[in-house]
RNA sequence: GGGGUGGUAGUUAAGUUGGUUAUAACGCCGGCCUGUCACGCCGGAGGCCGCGGGUUCAAGUCCCGUCCACCCCGCCA
């Protein structure tokens, strides 16, 4: 039998060690982080997953030096067999990063002298009487420090040493926080937690499925599960009243920094509820995840307990997206109105955008094209060539034509600006009223269709707050905002003029709308919100359709013919004449929700075993290419590559 | 599907108008060192310059192709 882990246990964690343990007789097993050989006295920073604590070998002193006169004294022949000190000081001598020891020892103090203050546990050291050796390591391709250069794919080629690093340690602890008051929380409130299916029938429409072949039903296939959705609808046609699961959701397409094919959803449905409910239920979820990871306290911010809400078409007109950033001002401002009063103010471009409403067709809800300017205050202090750094970056969003800039001098000129001889004066200073600027300020239009030109001048918005230091790069800057943005449109238009569900089609319409589903279907809002964190969307949901005389119509706006719509959806619709109660829910992105409260700028580092940019494990080598023989077996051929 | 950036020692990077033996730091190996904590000092090893082709007397460097990584657009109920 091994003496150490059978007979010695371990008695403590490295990090936790502290001077109120002076004295104690303790055992360490961890990680050699650091080894510092003076040739008869090595130090050994042993790391495990609470921190690092400074390990002494020498065999140069008496037990009684280390001992007096404490309760160890009488056992001090026993704890202190020198031959044991010594083999342990010849282990010391030998070890490497990475290797895995025990060791027996007492807390002692540094001395006043040593004590290093940036570690938890400074103030002492253990001097160590017996050692053992569990395993040899061979030398990482790269240190397990806080900060490393080294690239994300051989970090996670070899992510089981990445993860030994402090702050992946860090966020995936927090992750653990965030899932255990999760269900705590909601379980508390009355919600069950039960699951759904990851082997799902494949539904068009939404993002691409992964699709996994039947092997006892040739030539069908399943799909992995984009989100629970219908199922935890039919949980509560089935009278569960409350759910939620903390769920993996699958979705075959293109990642970026913010998205993984495989993610996590903090997933919630409710019966007989209104927006107002499940908003509640949220904010109280959202305060007491902040509270025990430790974030920030909430109810300073929001002493109401409730999240400020805001309209999607307001969201929109101030700040050109549904995921304001509210950290920071910076609005955007709409000049399409006044632009038409001065009939485009001299300005080609702008006039041939007003002459397309003279027929007073001009609608706020359904506007095609728009003329919107935005601010970069005096202050900022921008070269030129930065001004000019900020278009380029815009270049990369598609439609994009360029920015019209101008600088407001004495007398509100503009200046250093294409736009100068031909605006009208009477625009002009219009337009300078209207955004209220001061000398110095650069003013910066967009003419065009309101998608461009939103994207585009939020993302303006967003470059000059990074760049004017306002909000930091990547992270919180150790502000929080979080916002409802509710009532968006439940239709948006096709090019060819057909209409698509903007989210989904089992939306419920606002009761107030409900008569445009058939005159005007642009102007119908539904029940539907986004929960907001400093700019990043990390929950959404909606009160569902339950009517089926309403879903019906909505069908009919979508030109979803009645034997189209069993065929997509026939379960739910008949579990929805089945007795369905009026229910409604959200999902938060969970991975995307850490990785905010972590600080972190990519999804990577809160998911324990990401993929890489093109879908990859680099580590495990998925996905490869199989057998044949398996391929067989599944009733599955796969094409030549081209 | 499209655009951008990058790939040189284990890691991170430098490498001039194409020109002798491809540099540095950290890490690694060996030696010395009893109060360090990014220990220090001395010495050493380590390279298919992503891969394939081309131009040239000569390619890390120029050209073409390709693979990989990262960032973005499209896409993401």
């Amino acid at each position: 039998m091994a003496r150490f882990i059978d007979e010695i246990r371990r008695t403590h964690y490295c990090g936790e060690l502290r001077a109120a343990d002076l004295g104690k007789e303790v055992v360490l097993f961890g990680w050699v982080a650091h080894r510092r050989d003076f040739g008869g006295c090595v130090f050994i920073d042993l790391r495990d997953r609470e921190g690092l604590a400074q390990i002494v070998f020498d065999a140069d002193y008496t037990p009684g030096e280390v001992l007096r006169p404490n309760a160890l004294g009488t056992r001090g022949e026993a704890f202190w067999n020198m031959s044991q000190v010594k083999a342990a000081l010849a282990l010391a001598e030998g070890v490497r990063r990475e290797w895995v020891i025990g060791i027996r020892g007492v807390v002692v103090h540094r001395g006043e002298k040593n004590v290093n203050p940036r570690l938890g546990t400074g103030e002492i050291e253990v001097r160590v009487a017996e050692a053992v050796l569990f395993n040899r390591a061979e030398t990482p391709a790269f240190s397990v420090e806080d900060d490393i250069q080294t690239d994300e794919d051989i970090r996670l080629k070899y992510r089981y040493i990445d993860l030994r690093r402090a702050p992946l340690q860090r966020n995936l602890r927090m992750r653990h926080e965030v899932n255990q008051t999760v269900r705590q929380y909601l379980s508390d409130q009355g919600a069950l937690e039960l699951e759904t299916p990851i082997l799902c029938k494949y539904t068009p429409g939404g993002a691409r499925n992964f699709l996994v072949p039947s092997r006892l039903n040739a030539g069908k296939f399943y799909a992995l599960a984009e989100s629970p959705q219908l199922f935890k609808q039919l949980f509560m046609m089935s009278g569960f009243d409350k759910y939620f699961q903390i769920v993996k959701c699958f979705r075959d397409e293109d990642l970026r920094l913010d998205r993984q094919p495989e993610f996590t959803q903090i997933d919630i449905e409710m019966s007989f509820v209104s927006q107002d409910d499940v908003f509640r239920l949220l904010e109280g979820l959202l305060f007491r995840i902040f509270e025990k990871t430790g974030t920030a306290d909430l109810k300073a911010l929001y002493p109401s307990g409730a999240f400020p809400r805001m309209s999607f078409a307001e969201s929109v007109n101030r700040f050109g997206n549904d995921k304001p950033d509210l950290r920071f001002g910076l609005e955007l401002c709409d000049l399409t109105a006044l632009s038409i009063e001065h009939d485009g103010g001299g300005l080609a471009l702008v006039k041939a955008i007003t002459d397309r409403y003279k027929d007073g067709t001009y609608r706020l809800e359904v506007p095609a094209e728009i003329v919107k300017a935005f601010v970069i205050p005096a202050s900022a202090n921008f070269s030129r060539p930065q001004l000019e750094a900020f278009e380029k970056s815009l270049r990369e969003i598609k439609g994009f034509k360029g920015l019209a800039r101008a600088k407001l001098a004495d007398g509100g000129a503009w200046t250093q600006s294409p736009l100068t001889k031909s605006v009208t004066d009477a625009f002009r200073l219009a337009v300078n009223a209207k955004l209220g600027v001061q000398d110095g300020d650069i003013l910066c239009f967009q003419f065009g269709t309101t998608d461009v030109v939103n994207a585009a001048l939020s993302k303006l918005r967003i470059d000059v707050a990074k760049k004017t230091g306002v909000i930091p790069e990547s992270g919180h800057g150790g502000k929080w905002e979080l916002l409802w943005v509710v009532n968006p449109p439940l239709f948006e238009q096709n090019e060819d003029g057909s209409w698509a569900a903007a989210h989904h089609a089992f939306t419920r319409p606002i009761d107030e709308h409900l008569e445009l589903l058939s005159t005007d279907p642009a102007r119908v809002l539904c029940y539907r919100y986004d929960l907001v964190l400093n700019g990043f969307e990390i929950g959404g949901g909606s009160i569902r359709l339950h009517d089926p005389d309403v879903q019906q119509k909505v069908f009919s706006v979508l030109g979803i013919e009645a034997a189209a719509a069993q065929e997509m959806f026939g379960f739910l619709l008949e579990a929805l004449r089945s007795g369905a109660p009026p229910h409604g829910g959200i999902a938060i992105g969970m991975d995307r929700l850490t990785m905010l409260l972590s600080g972190g700028a990519t999804l990577r580092d809160v998911i324990p075993f990401p993929k890489t940019n093109q879908g990859l494990d680099t580590m495990s080598g998925a996905p490869v290419f199989v057998d044949p023989k398996q391929l067989d077996e599944l009733h599955v051929a796969v094409a030549p590559t081209k």
